[in-house]
DNA sequence: TTTTTTTCCTGACAGC
DNA sequence: TGCTGTCAGGAAAAAA
């Protein structure tokens, strides 16, 4: 389930390898995966487009044409790859750009990704499909400060809080595990009454572990790989998340798996404190 | 308005 | 073997 840092790790791959390259034919054969148009509109207006610059908006991968914006969430298990031939089995592949020298391929076995295409914009966040996004957790502007203003008279818990991506984009169900281990909290506690210390502390630690994830390479957890198949490292240093009937690195007790806000969610019960 | 539930998808896996 | 049921999950839509 790529987060920020798998995003960041995609993008920075794909920067790489094909700025610069032009598009020269689009195929789409999952009709749903375009948001924006029909897939006849988006093909057509993609060809002659060349790959200018490359952003990330929390989990949003944004691509920079010539004329356009092309914008794609990964969801689950969306994939790209490189292809120097035109793939052969095309069971999971939804969409194939020409770019001349290779193929990028985007692959999605259970086919939640989306793209969009919108006629380029200098104000990214202006961009329909980015309307609910909120600041990036890298942002600056995100501190304890800004965190405890959008969430004390809230009523959710705190877990739900940080899946929130109006409130803080780019945290999934893996690192906000992390997250509120590392800030002793139980992911059940109700936001209101989450203090302006515990919001230093989860700030704090949203910023470090997803800077530490991006310097790693992305976790990787069941079938999420970057492009040309770099994986990360990063899942040897999770402590909580995956972790079910072990023991919780911190005091030995034993760490339990179960559902909040509909996610799996695993705690270790004697440093987590329920607020 | 805010919060919760449902929906979208397929493959892996458990149980019979 | 082959069937059925459950689970995984980001975000939008629908319901409460």
């Amino acid at each position: 389930m790529p987060e920020a840092p798998e995003v960041q790790t995609v993008l920075s791959t794909l920067e790489r390898n094909i700025k610069g390259l032009t598009i020269e034919k689009a195929e789409v054969f999952y009709p749903k995966l375009i948001e924006t148009s029909d897939v006849s509109i988006f093909c057509d207006a993609l060809i002659g487009q060349t790959f200018q610059r490359f952003y990330r908006i929390g989990k949003y991968l944004g691509f920079e044409l010539d004329d356009y914006d092309l914008i794609v969430h990964l969801r689950m298990e969306g994939k790209f790859y490189i292809m120097r031939d035109y793939p052969e089995n095309l069971k999971h592949i939804h969409a194939v750009f020409n770019l001349g020298d290779c193929y990028l391929c985007y692959e999605d076995t259970r086919k939640f990704g989306r793209m969009y295409l919108y006629p380029k914009t200098e104000d990214k966040s202006s961009l329909a499909c980015l309307k609910n996004v909120g600041l990036d957790v890298l942002d600056e502007k995100v501190t304890g400060e800004y965190l405890y203003h959008q969430i004390h008279s809230k009523k959710m818990n705190i877990k739900a809080i940080l899946l929130d991506q109006s409130i803080i984009a780019g945290i999934g169900n893996i690192y906000a595990d992390e997250i509120l281990f590392r800030s002793k909290l139980d992911p059940r506690s109700r936001a209101y009454r989450i203090s302006k210390k515990d919001c230093d502390n989860i700030v704090y630690y949203a910023k470090k572990i997803i800077q530490g994830a991006m310097k790693a390479g992305g976790t990787t957890i069941r079938s999420y790989t970057s492009s040309l198949g770099v994986t990360g490292r990063f899942q040897l240093q999770l402590r909580v998340h995956g972790k079910e009937d072990q023991m919780c690195p911190e005091c030995g007790n034993t760490i339990i798996k179960t559902k909040v806000s509909q996610r799996g969610t695993y705690i270790c019960r004697n440093c987590q404190k329920r607020k």
